[in-house]
DNA sequence: AACTATTTATAAGA
DNA sequence: TTCTTATAAATAGTT
């Protein structure tokens, strides 16, 4: 400002850079003082020179207390701080949420998979039954179809034969009897059968572990 | 400095007192900026108007870096909110990993529950098979082992029956046959009958989608 | 906000 | 560094 113009941009000589900061730090203080004097207002200045000497001006007594006016006022850094935390908290959150779905995923993946099912209640095993049902529906109707096309095909059988039997048994009788003992021992025998098959359901039912297990 | 000297005191006109401030101000703010970039130096400028305006000046990109340094344990402090954002960063990998285990694990449940098959390899449907037929081992054993039991009953009759039906035959053909004509259609009809049933395989055999499904 | 007379800051030289 | 001084820059009072 004196004897020539000055370029805005860094002085490249040291020694004249250092003498300049010298100059103008005492200038940029004053201006400074005179500021917080005049107009009353609470002024802070730091500087660090190159060799990173400090120096600083307050208008108050503390420098800090204008530090921290202007950490709450501007609330920069505390605002900051609480944003950082917030969304450190919050992914945190996620993260447990994250951990606590795909343990809960895994858990029922395992029952699906038929494993730990021994800490299931009985409710449970009835939604995961419900769900393999869903699963194997398709599978499950197709063999159920073909087991009762086979079951049916064998009562038809059954009963033709029993006609038969029971035609031929006629006819002989209308004769001299032989072997009505060995006769009405086999009826008696298939009674009995007939009896005992019924009591299996037909009907295809898929559960877990409230079935007694191969 | 112009147009006559001024006291070094509170200028005690509220609106004067404001104008200069406003003035000095920019002076003040400009004369810090020219420092930090002819003599690279790092300087910071925090003033309050009385009506508690806040002005600053950093000649880096963060005042509170320059706070920092002043206060002289910065590095505490920068270092921590280096720790902060690598934390942060850590998080949201985790973050990203867990859902990506989510989608997987979610994309396996539902094709262990028979949806979205259309886009599995057959590989995949093999393996999606065969954990099935895992989980439902037990189910099956015991559901097969209930159809074997009927059908094996069933076939015992069948064969006492054909036993009987043949003796009966036998006896009658003994004597004056009345009714060959009609036993023969029936042994013939039960014939085909036991061969279209042997056709059906009794293994229980679970599979997905290569099933012609219901 | 703009003007401008004047003071102040300071670059270059010693 | 400090002093000097010519000159640029800032700005107080005014408009």
């Amino acid at each position: 400002m004196a004897r020539g113009k000055v370029q805005l941009k860094r002085i490249e000589n040291a020694t004249s850079r250092q003498v300049t900061f010298s100059k103008r730090k005492n200038g940029l203080l004053k201006k400074a003082y005179e500021l917080s004097i005049l107009c009353d207002a609470e002024v802070a200045v730091i500087m660090f020179s190159q060799k990173g000497t400090l120096f600083k001006f307050a208008s108050i007594d503390q420098i800090q207390k204008t530090i921290d006016r202007y950490r709450k006022n501007a609330k920069q850094l505390h605002t900051d701080r609480i944003d950082v935390e917030q969304s450190k908290e919050q992914l945190r959150q996620e993260s447990a949420n994250m951990a606590k779905k795909i343990e809960m995923i895994e858990i029922l993946q395992r029952k699906l998979l038929g494993q730990d099912l021994d800490s299931c209640s009985p409710e449970e095993l009835h939604d995961i039954d419900n769900q393999l049902e869903i699963s194997l529906s398709n599978i499950r109707a197709r063999k159920t179809q073909l087991f009762k096309e086979q079951i049916e095909q064998l009562q038809a059988k059954e009963r033709l034969l029993l006609m038969e039997n029971a035609r031929l048994t006629k006819q002989c009788d209308a004769q001299p009897l032989q072997q009505s003992t060995q006769s009405n021992q086999v009826v008696s025998y298939l009674t009995s059968c007939s009896k005992s098959s019924d009591i299996v359901e037909t009907d295809l039912y898929i559960g877990l572990p409230h079935m007694r297990c191969l």
